[in-house]
DNA sequence: TGTGTGACTTAGGACAGAAGGT
DNA sequence: ACCTTCTGTCCTAAGTCACACA
């Protein structure tokens, strides 16, 4: 068995960690809690009387609950995915719970609707927005930081803390991600008689505003929320939490990383538990064993199953189905390989080959599209698995500590103390880019990326052609000082040089930046800097290469990874 | 031994304002 | 001064995982 670091994970006392955490028993999360109650979004502002909507070519003049939900649409009619049916459907049965009885009657078909009218309100609402004065913003800022002071802070244990959501989510039409089946329906408006507030027995109970009611007021201190309530479009809860940079949040991060830690110091007997298992003759422990290798070697979620119907339809490890694999003898000259071609969280595609064992072989015999290739193993056994060789341990804590010890070890291998700091920057990034490659973190190619990118080359093509200019002029200067002593044409020569050499270096910052974003094009840097890297680590690097912290981590970051940046040293080791 | 759900972390996209280059 | 590109912030959806309950 690997049984290792029993019972000791939270004994150890971190560095200086009584200043920084102060722990209460019995998963207490605070002692005191204050805070004025979640802010609402204004409420609906009916159309004026020359915007129209139009059925079947008549103008109609919609109820105001009606009306509103159809500038939702309105609001979205150039965005592709209100072509969509699923999108189209959703949004008409939504909408038409909201009519009146004739409304009902009179609006049967949502191509009759032309919502051409409202769609032209909105746009030149936005451009109104955008052409305000440079007074008008202020105005607006500084209305919105009134907001901020009054809802955005709460007192938690005697500290005054930034809250990170405090606003209620504006109703509005759902948009799920990928092919999501509720695309499209009505998010309802939150009312006060919706929410649930939470804060301590003796604190100052938040106002509910004029004329309403809270849901309920609770003092649950073993929770870390402020407030509450259900959506309804998926029947989920939604919370008012601390920001991230608050101490409680910190506290939780910090505990994050030290898990992953912990797990360095086992993950070898881990490994070669599960090579072992491998071989088991138990199908459900082999099983396991080639989960936890996906799990380890390719990052992988764990894969919770999911309500068939209700969100769209992507995997984890433990939910993979037949579909999502491929096997091949050979591939690209390699033997046993196993293609993965799934949708992922957020329906962020997962490609990927790897040379891999028989077992997979087995566990596809006798199975069809649609069935699971782990038939014998879930989230729920394969997490009490985890745990049962490490405290804490469970399936994300393998991606953490992944992140992190690939960060650490790529900074080692691509960083040189003889670099300037844009070229240790480089290094930093590069590090950060194979994390991000590794936990599959992607984005959308900016919208502008082929052009900008046709635009730099461009700028690279004409560089190039001044620089043949200057190496020719380069070529006929030394040509005519060439056996003559006129300092003038010397002079002329070193300019000339000095003139190509310039064009070279730009040229070749410029191809740098070509490259770089050519790599970036698909990658997210920002998720596994936010969530998977130890921040120590980036603390020492900075500490070790003299590059400011500011260089790598923002305002935001900083704050967030406070707690780092006050415990750690340069001889950090993760 | 499975199932639902509550609480929390992780995720990418939209957008506005800052920064940088010409 | 203008235009483009980059960066930070907000937003909220979509995961993970533990625990209660049958």
């Amino acid at each position: 068995g690997v049984h290792c670091c029993a019972n000791s994970l939270f004994k150890v006392t971190p560095f200086r960690s009584e200043v920084l955490f102060e722990k209460y028993e019995d998963g207490v999360k605070w002692k005191f809690l204050e805070h004025k109650g979640p802010y609402f979004p204004p409420g609906y502002q009916p159309l004026p009387d020359d915007v129209k909507f139009y059925y079947n070519g008549k103008p109609v003049k919609l109820s105001l609950p009606a009306e509103e939900v159809a500038l939702f649409f309105a609001q979205m009619v150039d965005h592709e995915y209100t072509t969509k049916e699923v999108f189209r459907n959703n949004f008409f049965k939504d909408w038409r719970k909201e009519m009146t009885l004739e409304e009902r009657q009179l609006i049967m078909d949502l191509n009759k609707c032309d919502f051409g009218e409202l769609h032209a309100m909105h746009i030149k609402k936005v451009e109104a927005r955008k052409n305000l004065s440079k007074e008008e913003k202020l105005v607006n800022k500084e209305a919105n930081q009134k907001i901020v002071d009054e809802y955005g802070y709460c007192v938690l244990d005697h500290h005054r803390e930034r809250i990170g959501n405090f606003k209620i989510e504006p109703p509005g039409l759902f948009r799920g991600r990928g092919d999501h089946p509720k695309q499209g329906m009505l998010k309802k408006r939150i009312q006060p008689e919706d929410v649930i507030i939470n804060c301590s027995k003796g604190s100052r109970i938040p106002e509910p505003p004029a004329g309403h009611r809270w849901k309920e007021v609770r003092h649950d201190s073993t929770v870390t929320w402020l407030a509450s309530w259900t959506e309804n479009v998926q029947g989920s809860c939604k919370y008012v939490m601390l920001n991230a940079n608050s101490k409680l949040k910190g506290e939780k991060d910090w505990e994050k990383y030290e898990v992953a830690r912990k797990l360095k110091t086992c993950v070898d007997a881990i490994r070669a538990q599960y090579q072992e298992d491998l071989k088991s003759k138990q199908m459900g422990t082999r099983q396991r064993a080639v989960a936890l290798y996906f799990i380890d070697k390719l990052a992988l979620r764990a894969g919770n199953e999911k309500e068939e119907g209700e969100t769209a339809d992507t995997v984890g490890c433990c939910s993979l189905r037949v579909e999502h694999i491929t096997l091949h003898d050979t591939l690209d000259g390699q033997k046993c390989v196993v293609e993965f071609d799934f949708l992922g969280k957020d329906c962020i595609r997962y490609y990927n080959k790897v040379p891999v064992f028989k077992n997979l072989k087995l566990f596809m015999e006798n199975k069809q599209e649609g069935d699971d290739l782990f038939d014998r193993l879930n989230t729920q056994t394969l997490n009490k698995h985890l745990s049962s060789l490490m405290p804490g341990l469970t399936a994300k804590v393998f991606r953490t500590y992944n992140a992190s010890i690939t960060l650490q070890q790529q900074l080692k291998e691509l960083g040189n103390m003889k670099e300037n700091v844009a070229e240790k920057l480089l290094s930093y990034n590069r590090a950060n880019r194979a994390v991000a490659i590794l936990c599959n973190h992607q984005r959308a190619p900016p919208k502008t990326f082929e052009q900008s990118m046709a635009n730099l080359q461009a700028k690279i093509d004409s560089r190039k052609e001044q620089l043949d200019l200057a190496k020719k002029e380069l070529k006929q200067a030394k040509k005519e000082a060439k056996g003559s002593s006129d300092n003038k044409l010397l002079i002329v020569v070193e300019k000339k040089k000095k003139a190509v050499q310039r064009c070279e270096e730009q040229l070749l910052k410029m191809e740098v930046q070509a490259t770089d974003r050519e790599e970036n094009k698909q990658i997210a840097l920002s998720t596994s800097k936010l969530n998977y890297l130890d921040p120590r680590i980036s603390v020492a690097w900075c500490k070790n290469m003299e590059v400011p912290l500011d260089k790598i981590y923002n305002k935001t970051l900083r704050d967030k990874f406070a707690w780092a940046i006050d415990m750690t040293e340069h001889d950090f080791v993760f």
